[in-house]
This record gives structure tokens, sequence and C-alpha cells, in this order.
RNA sequence: GUGGGUAUAGCUCAGCUGGUUAGAGCACCAGAUUGUGGUUCUGGGGGUCGUCGGUUCAAAUCCGAUUACCCACCCCA
């Protein structure tokens, strides 16, 4: 039987996880320092859990689990008749693979509502599935890095949560820029335009911008059927005024939505959010944006989005505020605003850019190479000494060859090799090669280890 | 869900309108070099040409079906 991988899936090899793993330990750090808890739920849940809760596309996306044992007998027998697939599925999957992770974050959340304390802040760094077919950058498992508050309807959370784009970005090393806006302002737009009924349509054309342009999104509304003048003013508003900063913009939006309640609602929430954030230090631009929209998606305050700045790749992560998101689960009236980060975009970004140290955590340091069957003992004596003091360091199985060896410890990429033959042992004065500059020297063991550690915090 | 592409060595791919024994680069193994990898040179091993069927004296090559993967759109991360 030929090896094959399901389509849409990944293996990571071991260079790939030590910086996948790095990657993954900043976020976790960065969560970590900013009072967000960790959480991991299952892979799957039922599937009365997921289902209707990504629409009707989002559904036909799940991964079913098939029922275990005779599952055919307890099926519903005139649907497997009438070979209708839609209603056959629920009597023969009662579960399915988690979609993503803030569905299953709300189902927790409802379960425990006793037991949290609320704000209850939670980060979940796990893998999710989508059926969706795979193209470049899209796959059918990938992880997802979120990072969400609930309980809270403070706008200090979302000063915090741009706070903590722009420290795990500013670790990272790579510029972006972060951007808001709020889809209250949207909405007024949307009552100001007369719109309202059109709300949903307007918003995906307007994050269509940056991929077709105005004209783009001009035809795109009226295709969905908004009048062309009410579009075209819809246009004309969020287009960018030059030279204007952002409190000259939102000036210029008050007076645009002077008659619109739950626009100026969204106003003064995101003067709220840039009165915190102005008072933090932050390496990164937050800039307010009117043409951020994300879509259909259930968020109903502010939202986010970040990008790179000097790279045309999608965004890197984004998030927002949404009312409700508990309801579905019986729980009401609990707000909640979260972010998401793109995890497997960063890291092709970060690998493009070289932004991976090149001593990453994890990565074994020392290779150990005996020459004779005394040695080798010796050598695996002081393997042991080296792993406790905290050294990854490994030896080669017997005596080979120094060759076999040499050419084993290139393979694994060690930077640094300890070659031990009997005078070595006799004098403890090892040879410390250095496999990148192919430099070697005679040195005790402090010697080694001073070396190591020395160059680790370098 | 709609459309397109690809399938030949472990990997990336050549192989013209059908015609001897199916090739290259990388990787692998051995030697040049009995205490030095990565670089260089020499040699070597490795393929039912995705699967099934059809056309033909003859199929990796043409035709059909099928399976798998990839790419684009929809949507999304």
């Amino acid at each position: 039987m030929k090896p094959s991988l399901p389509k849409g899936t990944r293996d990571f090899g071991p260079q790939q996880m030590l910086r996948r793993n790095y990657l993954f330990g900043i976020l976790r750090g960065a969560f970590e320092r900013y009072g967000f808890q960790p959480l991991e739920t299952p892979a799957m849940e039922n599937l009365s859990t997921l289902t209707g809760k990504y629409g009707e596309e989002g559904d036909k996306l799940l991964f079913k689990i098939l029922n275990n044992g005779d599952y055919l007998a307890k099926a519903d027998q005139s649907a497997l008749q009438a070979l209708d697939s839609r209603k056959l599925t629920p009597s023969i999957s009662k579960r399915g693979l988690r979609y993503d992770l803030t569905v299953p974050f709300a189902r927790y959340v409802v379960m425990h509502r006793h037991e949290l304390a609320f704000p209850f802040k939670r980060y979940q760094i796990q893998a999710v599935w989508r059926a969706d077919r795979p193209q470049r950058g899209r796959y059918q498992e990938f992880y997802q890095c979120d990072a969400d508050v609930v309980g809270s309807d403070s706008l200090m959370y979302e000063a915090e949560l741009a706070g903590l784009y722009d420290y795990v970005f500013d670790q990272i090393g790579l510029p972006v820029q972060i951007r808001i806006n709020n889809r209250k302002l949207l909405y007024g737009l949307a009552e100001v335009c007369g719109i309202t009924d059109r709300f949903t349509e307007m918003t995906v054309a307007i994050d269509k911008l940056d991929k077709t342009g105005p004209e783009g999104v001009q035809k795109e509304m009226e295709q969905r059927g908004i009048p062309a003048e009410a579009a075209a003013k819809v246009l004309s508003s969020i287009a960018p005024v030059e030279n204007s900063d952002t409190e000259a913009q939102l000036a210029n939006w008050k007076q645009l939505l002077s008659q619109s309640e739950t626009g100026l609602k969204g106003l003064a929430e995101l003067e709220e959010v840039f009165d915190y954030a102005g008072r933090t230090q932050m390496s990164n631009e937050l800039i307010f944006d009117p043409t951020l929209a994300r879509g259909l998606s259930y968020y109903t305050g502010c939202i986010f989005e970040v990008n790179a700045i000097d790279a045309n790749m999608g965004s890197l992560g984004g998030g927002g505020r949404y009312d409700d998101l508990t309801g579905l689960f019986g729980l009401k009236d609990v707000s909640g605003v979260g972010i998401s980060f793109g995890a497997e975009r960063i890291y092709d970004l970060m690998e493009e850019k070289g932004l991976f140290p090149k001593n990453l955590p994890g990565q074994l340091q020392l290779f150990l190479i005996a020459l004779d069957e005394e040695s080798h003992k010796h050598a695996f004596e002081l393997l042991q000494h080296l792993r406790h003091s905290g050294v990854a360091s490994d030896l080669y199985p017997e005596p080979a060859k120094l060759k076999k060896q040499m050419k084993y410890a290139n393979a694994l990429k060690v930077p640094k090799v300890l070659i031990i033959g009997s005078e070595e042992m006799k004098t403890g004065m090892y040879a410390l090669k250095d496999m990148s500059s192919g430099e070697q020297r005679k040195c005790g063991i402090i010697d080694v280890l001073m070396e190591l550690f020395s160059k680790k915090e370098g």
C-alpha cells in the first residue's frame, strides 16, 4: 500500500515544528501576560452544538463523524430509501469535528457559567477542521489562536486586545497596521443611506474594497439590490480623506451620522477605545478605518483587522465584539470581544522575511561522537551530566566510523559536536567542533558548558 | 457547490506528431580520504509510467472511465 495524506492536510516535520512551537510560544506567552487563561476543548463536539451556527454554507463544511456500530440499522429508513443525504445525516452521525474555537468556547462558558468568574478571559490554540476545497494557504485542518473576553462590555478590552496584537507582532519582529472600525458606525451609514434592509449586503461588498476597488464594490452593491445613488453615497462616505488624522476623521463622521443614534453610539465607542489606547505605548499604529467591515460576521461593535505593512498578504488576524454569543445556548446578554491570529499566514510571512531565530528553543545543541568502546561508555556518562545541566544533547548509539557519525550529526543540523577518543578521554580535553564554521578546539567540560550557555543567551 | 490542471525513481520534473534497454537534477549507498560532516571527483542501487478498459503489429505517449492531489471562484483563516 502506498502511503498518502488526505487532501488539505499536512505533516509538520521536526524543523517545521521547532518553528511552529516558537511562534505558538510567543502567542502563549503574550496571552498569559495579558491575563488570558488557557482552555482546550475536544476535537469533536455534538453535531447539535455545531449545526446552525455558521450559516447554511458552514453546515455543509462541517466534518461529520459516522456513528459507531451498526449505524445503518438505526438510520432513518425513509431517508435511506430516498437517497436523501441531508435528511439521513442526523440519524447516522451525532458528532462532528470542531469548525472554529468560538462556538466550543461559547458552549463551555454556558456549561460552566456558575463556576466561572466574569469577566472570563480565555485563550485557545487548537486545530479546527473544515471540509472546504483546499487551495493555496487554505487547508482542511489548520490551527486557530484565539483570545476572548466574555461578560463585560467595557471598552477597555478593545484597547487591550489592540495592545495584545501590538505586543505579539512586536515580539515577532513584524511591523503591522492594526485597523479598527465599528459595526454600529456602518449600520449608521446604512441608515443615513436608507438601506438598513441591505445592511449585510453592504458590509459584504465593502469588505471587498481592497480586492476589487471602488468600481467593484459599487457593482457588487447594485447586484445585491442596493440602489445606485445609495451605493455611491456609501462609497463616497468611506473614501479616505487625505491628510486627516483620526480625530478629524471621527469629527467628520459625527456630522455625517448626526441623524443616526446607532451610528453616533459607534463613534462614541471608537473614541473611548482611542482614549484608552492613547494611554498605552504601542510600537505599531492603531488606525481608524471606515472601510473595514468583516463581511457576514456576527460582530456588533468594534471590529479589528491586522495587516503586515510591507507585504501583500491577506489579514494576519481579526476580531471584534459580539453582543450575544452565548444566547444560542440559552445564556442571554453576555457580551464578548475577541481576536484571532492567523498563525499559518504569520508563519509563512516569518519564513519569507527570515524572522525565525537561528537557535530555536528545543533544537539539539550538542552531539557526542565516540571512537571506541571505552570512550563510548565514557561519552554515555558525560551525556547524562550534560542533559542534567540543561543541555539538549545526544550520542551516536555505537562507536561507528567518525565519518558516519559526522554525517548523522550534520543531518540533525546540530550546531556543535564533541568528539571523544581514547586520548580525549584520558586528558578530559575534548574536541569541540562548530559545524557551521568547521572550527575545532580542545576544551574541558566546563568550557563546553560555558560555550553552550553563552551561545544560548546571545 | 462551479470551473481548470496534474499524476513517470524517495523528491522536483523531462520524455516531440505512438516505435529498441524510460531519462536528468536533488536525495540515498560506496570509494577517493583507516580521527572529520557540509563542498569536489568517481562508481552504484532504485520505476508494474496512479488504476481499469479501449484503439493498434506496437501505448508512458492516442481515446474513455475512475481515483487521488493541486489551483482558481464562492466562502473563509
